[in-house]
DNA sequence: TAAACACATGAACAAATGCTCATATGTTCA
DNA sequence: TGAACATATGAGCATTTGTTCATGTGTTTA
């Protein structure tokens, strides 16, 4: 016996404060439907802001808005083509984590 | 050629509306740190609201209310033993979409 | 080069969120 | 039964967040 309480045992097993900080700014990102719905938009094919704001019935600057987050978290990816700017999953953790989070809300 | 844009063929293919909000819904919820670390310190095992409070330290009443959340979000169960109210992680779904999301924040 | 097009971005504002404080509910034990 | 303990919950408040509106930046084309 220690003489720790149950409470001090865990703190001492917490990971770091900062990672555990990121993880949850990472699934805050998630935590959107605007967001979720560009992603899943991404799922079927790469494209455009343009595109992206028809197919979810949103102003153009909503949609840039919401992708600027999603680049800075590494959700997704961009290049240019021409005028255009095309935006594309950045990899699969993205599927796998969204996957999970299907099943847990359609079962 | 069908003559549709590429945002209308996009849009065609999306799930439920309902479905994508209670996706971002659930996301939401692992989308605050509190809750993050509530759920690591019951990766460790199943603890009393106060012995979280005191793992976390944070106040009984903020750990309770955002207990209730994971709750609601059927992320964590709970069980009464005495005084206490004993909660612990729900199922595996919670694990793989943390352990998910950790690997895309480390790497 | 100037106009047209595609996208990005800052400010402003309404809505949502998380904590604190006070208090209510539920359980045990003297 | 009443006091002590453990947890839940409502109101209030400060902060964060997502959208709109106006405008800026970058690219193509006439």
């Amino acid at each position: 016996m220690t003489g720790q309480s149950k409470g001090q045992e865990v703190k001492d097993q917490m990971p770091d404060e900062n990672l555990l900080y990121d993880l949850a700014e990472l699934f805050k990102v998630f935590g959107d439907s605007t967001r979720i719905r560009i992603l899943f938009a991404l799922f079927e094919s790469e494209m455009s802001v343009s595109d992206i704001a028809e197919s979810l019935q949103m102003t153009q600057s909503a949609i840039s808005h919401q992708l600027r987050i999603l680049k800075q978290s590494k959700l997704v990816g961009a290049r240019r083509e021409g005028k255009q700017i095309i935006y594309s999953l950045a990899d699969d953790h993205v599927r796998t984590i969204i996957n999970q989070g299907w099943d847990h809300v359609t079962e």
